[in-house]
DNA sequence: TGATTTGATGTAAACGTTTCCACAAGGGAG
DNA sequence: CTCCCTTGTGGAAACGTTTACATCAAATCA
């Protein structure tokens, strides 16, 4: 309808140049009080908005922040965005969302889209930061960036995460005193994703430390057969292992499944940590053992790093900011042994899904 | 690092005008063979990128789509928005994401920043589309825009999700052919969702045409103890409830959690059933009968319906898209009556978090 | 009273593009 | 040999802002 109104618009109306309307209209210069009246008139009259575009050109600030995820539907980066978002908003930001899909091809390619858009800046996670091409990329046009959820305590990038060695050496400590031993490690994208690793070797520090044997590592898809052909496959190689750590809530939760799927309970038969701590966790029966961290934080953070960076025309510090993250119990992690029937918090698998662990082996 | 390049650069390196770069460049006009390779070794050289700004202002065209959600943790939003990216970066559009954080003000505030970034379209979703601040100022405006979740069929807006009245006419249906006749409906924000109120009363209908009373409405607080209480005063008074209709799977995952608490078991005691059919809802046991709904097709669409009719220079026709959805059964959901102790699924609470059921009301 | 400051305003350049227009050179048709 | 049409090219205006600078009147100072 209306046709876009722009400041020579507002001007005309009130009789007066351009440049006596972008001063009043941002308080940026002296104005008498009844040219300051006609123009503020005018432009209520006309429904008058600046046009950013224009702003953003001629001030070379687009006030926008670009963000690059793997993946919206895991809904730990759901929450950092909140954070990101909520952030980012205070201080009058927007924001220019991207996913990646998880390929590093994507990731190069939405940088570059976002640098054209002229982002101010960028938070992204990437799959893995060692010799990532996005990174260099990124260092090269001299952008302020800010990492979340990488970390890799390198000084060469803003980063805000949690100390995933830590956390996961928490988890193993965890697990030893709940009377483990023989434990497995389950990923998907084990070799492309740097925080996965880090799990795997604070896991194995702590395993370690405890003179427990080295954790098995299960790398596996996400779609849901595989998934239980994987787990029934170990199991039948390796019945004697007790508990399972997964990479992140999601693919605990769904490891809790394929598990009852081939009739193992939980913790009955075999306990499951997770890391996140994404809300779902909690809400489950029996509710996820895992590492609590910070999301939405992260986020938050994560952006308040890029806008102040900003605020006085340089790059965000080269620092690591590790978050606190907590352990957190939860009834899938139990002592071992107790089998299906004991335990403080068992779930009987219901007939339907209870396949004999060796029917399925198919690897 | 590297200044930004511009076209200046480019052109002043190639030895010729501005003109002919963007022509070489963008394809648009005739150049030498001689001039277009000088202009695509200065571009590459110096790692020329279009300023998409400049490009922005001159064209009237962002390429830019603005979304508006109220959160991203409820993961049926977070789907959609992906649902929209994919199909966005297809055509080569990006997004600007705002949150609302369900309040009718910021969704208007909203609005306003992304008219003013300029987006050529918005594709949201309203705590209430009906008599909504949001969409007047839209339509005032005349920028393309769709709902999404959103469904009034009042042939003003194009819209697109799910018919909600049949879905939920669909769960009553379920419930009445296993036999629950004495129903409670659990919603957030009840008096300001439209789609609580829609799936409310196709859930009335249903049960209205079987002859059962009419279902109990119970509006709650998100927060865990407060659905915990509302649960459990609402039992205390009428105990003959076999089942509950959450609004969202979310909610319905919170009232499992919050059941178990009280010392009910499900589906023992009690059947629930939630809406939207989030992954999660799968994953978890036991598995949450919902209706099933195509919450990445829905952004999908929704971003093609506004892309397309950026593409011809009009509006997206204001229809109302339903798109399919599905009942999908899971093991929330018995034939009541059975007790904890039989059923097909059954979830039995840990001892530490069985309470009374009257030991907890507060209201 | 004259010089100088102050305040209010307008003009125009700049931000990085696209595109209309003018112009020159070359080639074919008459 | 004109004339006209193509093809290649550059100049310059436009998109909507901000802001340095110029201008001018009024107010202040000595």
């Amino acid at each position: 309808m209306s046709q876009k109104k722009t400041i020579k618009d507002v001007a005309e109306r009130a009789g007066c140049s351009i440049a006596t309307v972008s001063r009043v209209l941002n308080g940026s210069g002296p104005a008498s009080q009844e040219k300051r009246e006609q123009v503020m008139l005018a432009a209520e009259e006309l429904g008058f908005r600046f046009n950013e575009l224009g702003r953003s050109l001629q001030s070379r600030r687009s006030r926008t922040i670009g963000i690059i995820v793997p993946a919206l539907t895991n809904p730990v980066f759901a929450e950092a965005i909140e954070g990101i978002q909520a952030a980012a908003d205070e201080a009058g930001y927007q924001i220019l969302l991207n996913c990646a899909n998880y390929e590093q091809e994507r990731e190069l390619d939405c940088v570059s889209t976002l640098l054209a858009k002229q982002v101010d800046g960028i938070i992204l996670t990437v799959g893995d930061p060692e010799d990532c091409p996005t990174l260099r990329l990124l260092a090269e046009t001299g952008i302020p960036y800010c990492l979340i959820f990488n970390q890799t305590g390198s000084g060469r990038h803003a980063e805000v995460g949690v100390d995933n060695i830590a956390a996961a050496r928490s988890v193993g400590e965890a697990l030893m005193e709940a009377g483990h031993r023989e434990v497995a490690f389950v990923a998907v994208r084990f070799s492309s994703s740097d925080r996965s690793r880090q799990r795997y070797a604070g896991l194995c520090d702590a395993l370690a430390e405890a003179g427990a044997p080295e954790p098995r590592l299960l790398e596996v898809e996400y779609e849901p057969r595989n998934l239980k052909n994987a787990l029934a496959a170990m199991f039948a190689e390796q019945p004697e292992t007790t508990a399972l750590f997964a990479s992140n809530d999601m693919l605990a939760l769904a490891c809790m499944r394929a598990l009852r799927a081939i009739g193992r309970s939980v913790p009955g038969d075999v306990s499951v940590i997770g890391f996140d701590g994404i809300s779902i966790g909690d809400l489950v029966h029996p509710r996820l053992a895992t590492i609590a961290t910070p999301g939405r934080e992260m986020g938050a953070r994560a952006a308040r790093l890029i806008i102040d960076a900003l605020k006085d025309n340089r790059k965000p510090t080269p620092e690591t900011v590790a978050l606190p993250f907590a352990f957190r119990s939860g009834e899938s992690l139990a002592p071992p042994g107790i089998g299906s029937a004991g335990g403080r918090a068992v779930t009987r698998p219901p007939a339907a899904f209870s396949t004999p662990p060796d029917s399925n082996q198919t690897k």
